[in-house]
DNA sequence: CTGAAAGCGCTAACAC
DNA sequence: GTGTTAGCGCTTTCAG
């Protein structure tokens, strides 16, 4: 069996108050009596028990994150900053792959309050009422990544998508693109719409007029952006150009490119959306809408741990803004 | 304040025992109390504390994943099968990211530890006896994924790393490739070692003689597979084939070669190592040797759990097997 | 079938 | 400065 403050208390020939108060550093200790204690802890390799701890009122300085899918870069990326910051305010972090279903949601959500997680970030793209409210309702603190809840006072971190899209847009306009095919990976999600919405914006700032269908909705995959393409490849007037609302699609719009004979960028460019390291690897390297990933899992557990701490009071929404990295998808054009 | 088993009873009219009772399926209760506690539960919101749970005996049915960067595909695919597998078993688990630094690796230990998770699945590729013993001093069930510690008794699931290694030297030597450069992460990694060691076999099986100044060292990162690649190109004699022991070597043996205005795979055959989704998406579609990946962090798992159960005494290790995967980066050649 | 009571390992007053 | 003691929320004998 483990050593329990019990043995440390013994076998150092003091009370467990002692014990326990060399341990956190509380109380007032004689620096002697200090110094035993502790070298009898290295002794008995002794690690006090946080679950004992957790019980008696203290944190359990754990955190959830919920994300929809580990396998996917960019929320590798994100769990990878959260896990780091986390780590560096003293708390661990439970994993939660989603998928993206309300079922599985509401299972963690239920297991970690279970665990007795002193709160939660949630990176699931599904605008699900019902997940939020029953988290708020336990009042266990919570942040949210990427995509905002309009009608929830819950702390938010997110880039501004309306702006994403508009650079996105922008970009493609000013490089002489007029047909303009937009990707995008799911419609019931508000961060999407967003993206769609400032990249049409920019387009009538143009004067160009954005037709329907040119707009297709693909998913969180490669193959799913390919096939999106390469329906958009069978109109009579093909596009020029396509912002695509994540890398994943992106990449799928240049591979049915590939596919189709063209050549790129001068045939098509491509624009993505989040910056991930696929846009780096791919060929030829992505435009893309940067996301500033690092920063959004730093604040997000900031924001969290204040509110565990009781430091703050005040919920508040941080936008970040996103940046078009420049690379070489995308290409001037004129017909 | 969250409702406790107390509040249960009293609103159930029963004893907490009772209560315990209908939440375990334990002993023996009446239909009808059943069906009522669990209404008042339901009430209630109660959600019953594992961390109390886990004072008094139980398991925390959490575990530890250490792993160097969460940011690396071929980690974060792990990831997900860990999460994914553990999830099944009811099983939450603590992401670590190492950097396979030795320190680091010794305070998630502790941390781990003081947490009181069940076991840990190690992914660090380091060779650190160190945190092993003391993990295997604690007594706490432990996993291995990604190379074996050959002097320690201690669970591991890993590839068969000499195979794997011989699989992709021998498909280049079939392939007619003569000069064969390999591009390795980290001499130190016994992994590493026995994929080089496997594909030099299969080249002197050819007949081939190995030269060491083919083989380069790079990390874990494009940039030093780059980097690394472009040195070999410096040499009179350029290889016309390379096996990358990762998948990121490969990408960025790939893109020095596109920088050398070279063209492939007709000019350089490149073969990789991990078959991450990376492998999928670059151009040209990566030959690589592949992982089975989700095999791997599921049979870990299950070895782990089964120790947590007690259902098992015999430590093992498991090798699976690695296949070649074909894809467009090798090509014959002949000169 | 159900309940009383003794812990699990630790913290936090409150005495001494 | 240090020790005593009463919980924290739950599980588990052991009676009834």
């Amino acid at each position: 069996m483990k050593p329990t403050i019990y043995d440390v208390a013994q076998a150092a020939g003091v009370s467990i108050a002692t014990v326990s108060k060399v341990i956190n550093a509380t109380g007032r200790i004689s620096d002697k009596t200090r110094k035993h204690v502790h070298s009898v802890m290295e002794q008995l390799k002794y690690q006090p028990s946080m679950v004992a701890a957790a019980l008696t009122g203290k944190s359990t300085y754990t955190i959830g994150l919920t994300l929809p899918d580990l396998a996917n870069p960019f929320f590798a990326e994100i769990a990878r900053s959260v896990e780091d910051r986390g780590h560096e305010h003293g708390f661990s972090v439970f994993i939660c792959n989603t998928d993206n279903d309300p079922d599985k949601e509401v299972k963690y959500l239920s297991l970690l309050s279970q665990k007795r997680v002193d709160g939660i970030i949630s990176a699931t793209r599904i605008q699900n009422d019902q997940f939020l409210k029953k988290l708020i309702q336990q009042n266990i603190p919570i942040a949210l990544i990427t995509g905002e809840m309009p009608t929830l006072a819950v702390d938010t971190v997110m880039v501004d998508d309306y702006l994403g899209g508009f650079q996105a847009g922008n970009h493609l306009v000013e490089l002489g693109h007029k047909r303009i095919a937009i990707l995008v990976e799911d419609m019931d999600n508000m961060s999407n719409r967003e993206r769609i919405r400032g990249c049409k914006q920019a387009l009538c700032q143009a004067g160009l007029d954005v037709e329907e269908r040119l707009i297709a909705t693909g998913g969180f995959s490669v193959e799913s952006g390919q096939q999106a393409m390469s329906q958009l490849f069978k109109l009579e007037d093909r596009p020029s150009a396509v912002f695509a609302c994540n890398d994943l699609l992106a990449i799928g719009a240049i591979r049915a490119a590939r596919v189709a004979g063209m050549q790129l960028p001068s045939e098509l460019s491509v624009v993505g959306f989040d910056n991930t390291i696929l846009a780096t690897l791919i060929d030829p390297p992505l435009t893309t809408i940067a996301q500033p990933i690092q920063e959004i899992g730093r604040r997000a557990v900031d924001l969290l741990v204040q509110e565990i701490k009781g430091e703050k009071v005040l919920k508040q929404r941080v936008v970040l803004l996103p940046e078009l990295v420049l690379r070489n998808s995308s290409a001037s054009y004129s017909d």
